[in-house]
DNA sequence: ATTTTGCATTGACCTATATCAAGGCTCGTT
DNA sequence: AACGAGCCTTGATATAGGTCAATGCAAAAT
């Protein structure tokens, strides 16, 4: 019985490891096919998300880690005087809940902007398995390093800018990220509404659509409700610098 | 030799860990003495920074983070029209250059503000430890996950305030900070320029300046050049909700 | 002691963006 | 097919904060 399944385990979890995207985790190095097979033992797959449904809330007991198999998700926080704050998308591929480690509680909120599946790393077990396997130790404290990095990259990003480069930056960024996860060209859909835009960049939702029509009017996007074609790319790349 | 030498570093150890401020590495959790000797043995304590010293430059090879024992260090990126954007000040007690793990150069400038004295840990030599001191490997998480937090914070603190709030929470914020590692009452000095506090937070270095000496006139401070001292901390803390 | 230099303040003006308000699409529902 | 609820766009107006420019101050250098 243990023989079978850890045979059986050895095909299952490739799938598992390459279809819930822990890749991050688990494939940038020389991991060989037994330490994926136990990494892939710890993921939990959860049930799909459905839009508006909350991954976790800020309080809650931190579990686990989750990596997006596909979907896309946003955390915010909200301030005393009840604005909602943005602090990230998280879109297919990316891991999530890393800020939950130090104090064992989610400080920000998780919701599904679209139907989204995710998996849950116990982390816990994650780092008992690192004991052993050198080379996950090293990944995870790249992927909270890789973290670190973009949240500076917002803030450079929303530092000393005007609402349009904020816009033109937060597309390019957006394509860059939904290019890893899938094929695509130079249309795409926008997964959250103007709203929750304009609280990521600090922007008023009203700004956010006039700058979106002013680059539409100039021919560099084009856009149908939340379907979004970049047609002048070089362009857009001129206006973010 | 070698059994005086680990005697030798037993005592010098904690002196060592306790004044190079690694605590925020190994204190938390219950390590022995041993356990932190073998800690001790890492760190590279540094030159002395002068004022205007870099740490690192955007660019350099990785060779460890930092600890910082005494002073002051922001970090910042430059964006392509040349503007310097500030992503932290980093104080006594507290660690830098984790963002640089992922891809083992460094994404920023780390400049001293005044004298400083840091502490190097080389990584590579860091997670080979953390193989055997299970403790180890979980505080270097958390303070991971605490930097990641901090900055989601930052963003928080950023989006969608007016000027003022900005200064206020901001002072608040190194407040709170340097009371962890000194004694101190409602007078401290700031370690940067006005200009670094506007490219910190984004503002225009004149509306720092109006709206510190604006703070000062309303007798929520009192400000000498860089030196600060909050003379109604009940008002201020109402003014950063 | 005096000059220099960098940093900080203050004022006047202007523009980008927020705010307020109204109306128009779109999609999901009955 | 019509209805309603969200979302999005557009316009008019107000204002916070940016920009430009001049001056002041204090510590470092000569």
């Amino acid at each position: 019985m243990a023989t079978a399944g850890s045979n059986l385990k050895l095909i299952h979890v490739k799938s598992a490891c390459e279809a819930c995207r822990v890749r991050e985790l688990c494939l940038p190095t020389s991991l060989n096919d037994q330490d994926v097979s136990l990494i892939d033992d710890l993921v939990i797959r959860r049930a799909p998300l459905n839009k508006g449904d909350f991954l976790y809330r800020t309080g809650d007991k931190f579990r686990g880690i989750y990596a997006l198999q596909y979907g896309a998700i946003k955390t915010y926080g909200v301030t005393r005087q009840g604005r909602e704050q943005v602090t990230g998308f998280h879109l297919a591929g990316e891991v999530l809940g890393l800020d939950a480690i130090d104090e064992e509680i989610h400080p920000c909120n998780a919701v599904a902007l679209e139907k989204t599946e995710v998996c849950q790393i116990p982390f816990h077990k994650l780092e008992q398995l690192s004991t052993t396997i050198p080379g996950l130790l090293h990944n995870l404290s790249k992927v909270m390093s890789r973290e670190i990095k973009h949240e500076e990259h917002v803030l450079m990003m929303l530092g000393g800018t005007t609402a349009e480069q904020r816009i033109v930056r937060f597309i390019l960024n957006l394509k860059q990220r939904m290019s890893k996860s899938e094929v695509m060209g130079y249309s795409f859909k926008l997964c959250m509404s103007r709203q929750d835009i304009s609280n990521y960049l600090g922007l008023a939702l009203e700004t956010v659509s006039r700058q979106l029509t002013n680059l539409q009017d100039r021919d560099v996007l084009e856009i149908h409700n939340r379907y979004i074609t970049i047609l002048n790319p070089e362009e857009l790349q001129k206006l973010a610098d």
